[in-house]
DNA sequence: GCCGTTTTCGGCCCGACTGTTTTCAGTCG
């Protein structure tokens, strides 16, 4: 049999849920599974190792028929419920859930009566007409059906944070601009600061609600329109990035912020601490007996419910709430804490600009220092340094250190982690640079167990400050290789190595849902552009974003440090930082 | 299927929009 992981049984729950929507099930069923699935999926400790022992009583969310599936399932690697379930159903049938507007009772309807089970049968359904012929049916479905069809095979219907960023604030902004609204923002997963989208959610405070809907669908930057009501919008960009409006009234707004940024998750959490308190909470309002308490800002809904203020990048319902109830939320990390950053590329590997040029875009940022690391001999696609060019370099960054006065470039190098866990470059070498961050750039393939080791025994030389790109992800690109980041985190708090927030939009990698764990094993973060020309420090904004989510607070990030500070740290041995 | 200081049954978040209807079901967020 082969190992369950925590993956497979969130998996099956979703699938067992999905499986009793078709069928039509109780939806309250329905839901207690896919609880259940997000119960396993957020549960702080080993989940799997207590469902194999059956140890599942206490967690709240798991009755007796929980406990007993994800027993059987943890234990045998199956479930006997979820396989009677699926065999009632094609395989195929379940693509269908990615057609939007499609939703398990209109899946239902075409698979009993058209024997519909597949996209492709679906599209010719449509185009025969059987599909608007149905009950509950029309034309205008059909089409719609084939629209959305159409668009699921265009796009990938989901979109990097650092690509939609520009686009999301100049829209933002002109919304603003408008005379007739007074409050603007944008909710939702952008606001929760996720490393991918697949919509924006504006929402404005106005007092001419269809006025602004109107407006926002005539936008030049509108491809189509797929709704348009009076107080809600929703366009679809040429890029395919869809984006929703909400017009409220400014009374309203504050409520309409909370519940429009979310997470679903952190609000259902918030409603039902809000019940307890006999208030009900919705998208615009509190209601209930007595008195209302008074809310101009968002802030004022946490504080009528006896909570700090939750900063949006932690509404993911992992702990958050327990934390602003218990006083202990972090002071997050800000933008302008950091004084420095490391992992930067010049001309001389793969980069676009050289030494002075990066120098002086990082101090244009108010940066004190900026740590070069440019690729190592193995990486020769990238125009990798051997060892007499990356000394060259050496001595070339301590001439410019001369010439300025408030600001210092930190010598280093992206050493290449060999396909055995060995550095590409010898420690003597190492010795001589300020620091250096080690990263996979080959053998992706190989299987967890061989990659973590890898990672680790490069983790454990004495030189290496610091780990790059955890799992080499390119965000709707390429999937992670596979890594036991857990391990990695114990070795890192071990080894006193770094870990890497890397802010390429395309990798922000470590991923969030990590850093609160290594944080509590007390190992340091530093938030790294990965730059290949100047522009690029800009990234520097979506990595504290991140860090945020993940719960870091200043003193969690190494590039925090002043200068001065974090020469002292460089000069410690690894063992004493 | 889960939960409970309203506790073993009855409720579980709910409003906007669309397209189908002739008063509402389905989907989405």
């Amino acid at each position: 049999m082969a190992e369950v992981t925590r993956e497979h049984l969130v998996k099956t729950l979703e699938n067992i849920a999905l499986l009793l929507e078709l069928k039509g099930e109780n939806p309250f069923k329905t839901r207690a599974y896919r609880n259940g699935a997000e119960i396993v999926q957020n549960f702080d400790g080993d989940i799997v190792t207590r469902a194999t022992k059956n140890d599942l009583k206490d967690i709240k969310g798991f009755g007796d028929a929980l406990q007993q599936k994800l027993y059987e399932l943890a234990s045998t690697g199956s479930l006997a419920y979820h396989e009677n379930l699926r065999a009632e159903f094609p395989e195929t049938l379940f693509e269908l859930f990615e057609i939007q507007g499609l939703g398990p009772k209109k899946i239902k309807t075409v698979y009993d009566q058209l024997e519909v089970d597949s996209v492709a049968s679906l599209k010719k359904a449509c185009e025969d007409g059987k599909v608007a012929s149905l009950k509950g049916f029309g034309a205008k479905t059909a089409e719609k059906i084939l629209g959305a069809i159409a668009n699921r095979e265009k796009f990938a219907n989901r979109f990097r944070l650092g690509d939609v960023g520009p686009l999301a604030e100049t829209l933002l902004e002109r919304l603003k601009d408008h005379p007739k609204v007074s409050r603007a923002a944008i909710a939702g997963s952008y606001r929760r600061s996720k490393e991918t989208l697949h919509d924006l959610d504006f929402l404005v405070a106005t007092t001419e609600p269809s006025e602004l809907t109107s407006f926002f669908a005539q936008m030049p930057e509108a491809e189509e329109i797929i709704v348009q009501g009076s107080t809600k919008t929703t366009i679809r960009l040429e890029n395919g990035l869809q984006c929703d409006l909400r017009a409220v009234s400014n009374e309203h707004f504050p409520f309409a912020l909370q519940y429009f940024t979310g997470s679903k998750e952190h609000n259902v959490a918030l409603r039902s601490l809000a019940l307890k308190q006999g208030l009900s909470l919705n998208e615009y309002d509190f209601t209930g007996d007595g008195e209302m308490p008074e809310v101009h800002e968002e802030g004022d809904i946490y504080r009528a419910l006896g909570l700090l203020f939750i900063p949006p990048e932690l509404r993911e319902n992992r702990g958050e709430i327990e934390a602003s109830d218990q006083g202990k939320l972090p002071d997050l990390i800000k933008k302008e804490n950091l004084r420095g950053t490391f992992h930067n590329h010049t001309t001389a590997s793969d980069g676009n600009n050289s030494l002075l040029e990066m120098a002086e875009a990082a101090h244009d940022l108010g940066l004190e220092y900026l740590g070069i690391a440019d690729h190592s001999k193995a990486s020769f696609q990238a125009n990798g340094l051997n060892e007499l060019r990356l000394r060259e370099q050496i001595s070339e960054i301590r001439a410019l250190n001369e010439q300025f006065d408030d600001f210092a470039l930190i010598a280093g190098s992206e050493v290449d982690i060999l396909k055995d866990g060995s550095l590409d470059f010898d420690d003597d070498l190492l010795q001589e640079l300020d620091y250096c961050v080690a990263s996979v750039h080959n053998s992706f393939t190989l299987d967890e167990d061989t990659m973590t080791k890898r990672i680790i025994r490069a983790m454990e030389n004495e030189h290496v400050t610091m780990l790059g790109h955890v799992t080499g992800r390119l965000l709707l690109k390429r999937d992670p290789y596979a890594v036991n980041i857990e391990k990695i985190i114990a070795c890192a708090s071990e080894t006193r190595t770094v870990i890497e927030l890397n802010c390429s939009p395309y990798r922000l990698d470590m991923d969030w849902r990590w850093w609160k764990k290594a944080r509590e094993k007390n190992v340091l973060c530093s938030i790294n552009p990965d730059a290949h020309r100047i522009e690029q420090l800009q990234s520097l904004s979506y990595g504290v974003r991140l860090a945020r989510k993940g719960w870091l607070r200043r003193n969690d990030v190494l590039n925090t440090k002043s200068l001065k500070e974090v020469q002292a740290w460089l000069a410690l041995p690894k063992s004493e930082r």
